[in-house]
DNA sequence: CGACGGGACGC
DNA sequence: CGACGGGACGC
């Protein structure tokens, strides 16, 4: 049973918090929180979605459509922004072969939209990729890894919006208001960030729209037992149709920059500890020792992909046992963050072993 | 205590 | 009143 980074002890749990897309600036001023792990040995956000429960083995008989859903192909939603299609495929190979990836964007700004498919060669893979990246932490998002359904267009468009509802609704109500109208995907509630409390606010996503249709019809204008005030429900604007603040001109006249996170900050000469071969180009590379016979890439995932772009992880085995080597390497992109990361998780206790986390450097058996 | 990979230009 | 953290089906 690999470890992982839940089990780690809760005071060295380190997350980062920001509202900027990460541009490569000054993220080391910027606050990082300790998170008291609630226990359980896994990372799963549970209670942002429900997606889980939908994709049990149970599940697997077949809907409406007939079509036989794959076992092998996965919907990965809530990537970061900045994350690239190589970099999510480097992220999925660390579960087994990966036979395609594909990162979809924008088709005139080139944007990532946040989502991706990964296509496995082997079922049983993809069912680990769910069971060890769902809910895994990078930068600031939280990703989702599910099983891709048949693409099609009645799935299209079944994102509804709820408002109205009691304060006191939670998301299990929620559910059960709308799970008698069909499959539900995703269901949320609005908080106020401070306060915490509901804002009355909701969203519900079916897996066909005939569904979010029905729910439409059946719900809008109801009044929840226990309440007094009807709710609405109705189809969710098309975040695609956004009326979000002006995504302005400038932001896609120079893609490529925010593609690679901005400008590199060179340390030459402004610091005692240079990284000297840590750069190879197009990252940072780091060492990390101590790591346990049993460690796979996940855990190297989890524990810097909190911390920033993180584009390669890789655990050195020893070619006959197939075990750790006790280090490992990462690549991240930015030197800000990789610093961060370094000093964040260098003295990390992991299982009952302290890491040592540092800039790679250029010692090697052989030389 | 221990400690820094490995694929591999090839169109 | 309200629009997610987060563009969910191949952009």
């Amino acid at each position: 049973m690999p470890h992982k980074v839940a089990e780690m002890s809760p005071q060295f749990l380190l997350v980062w918090h920001s509202n900027t897309v990460s541009s490569g600036s000054s993220m080391m001023q910027n606050g990082l929180d300790a998170v008291p792990q609630t226990n359980g040995g896994s990372l799963h956000n549970s209670s942002s979605n429900s997606s889980a429960n939908s994709h049990n083995s149970s599940s697997q008989t077949n809907s409406a459509g007939g079509q036989e859903e794959s076992k092998t192909n996965l919907i990965v939603n809530y990537l970061p922004q900045t994350m690239t299609q190589e970099e999510i495929r480097s992220l999925f190979s660390s579960i087994g072969e990966v036979e395609s990836c594909k990162l979809i964007r924008d088709k005139v700004t080139g944007q990532s939209l946040g989502y991706g498919f990964v296509n496995y060669h082997r079922p049983e893979d993809a069912e680990k990729a769910i069971n060890t990246l769902n809910g895994l932490r990078l930068q600031n998002k939280t990703i989702k890894v599910s099983y891709a359904r048949p693409s099609s267009e009645a799935i299209k468009g079944a994102n509804l919006y709820v408002s109205g509802l009691p304060k006191n609704m939670t998301q299990q109500d929620l559910e059960n208001l709308f799970s008698p109208y069909g499959r539900i995907i995703t269901s949320r509630i609005l908080c106020d960030n401070i306060t915490g409390l509901s804002k009355g606010v909701g969203f519900i996503r079916f897996d066909q729209r005939v569904e979010a249709e029905r729910a439409i019809q059946e719900l809008n204008g109801t009044i929840p037992k226990g309440s007094t005030e009807p709710i609405t429900v109705k189809f969710a604007n098309n975040p695609s149709n956004n009326n979000k603040a002006l995504p302005p001109l400038a932001a896609y006249l120079t893609p490529q920059a925010r593609r690679f996170g901005g400008p590199i900050h060179h340390p030459t000469g402004r610091f005692s500890m240079l990284p000297g071969n840590a750069m190879n180009g197009s990252g940072w590379c780091i060492f990390v020792y101590n790591l346990a016979p049993e460690t796979e890439e996940n855990v190297l995932w989890q524990l810097f992909g909190p911390f920033g772009a993180v584009q390669s992880v890789k655990v050195i085995r020893d070619l006959q046992t197939n075990k750790c080597k006790g280090f490992g390497f990462v690549t991240m992109t930015n030197y800000d963050e990789a610093v961060v990361a370094i000093q964040s998780l260098n003295g990390y206790t992991l299982g009952n072993r302290v890491l040592q986390v540092s800039f790679k450097t250029n010692k090697s058996k052989t030389a």
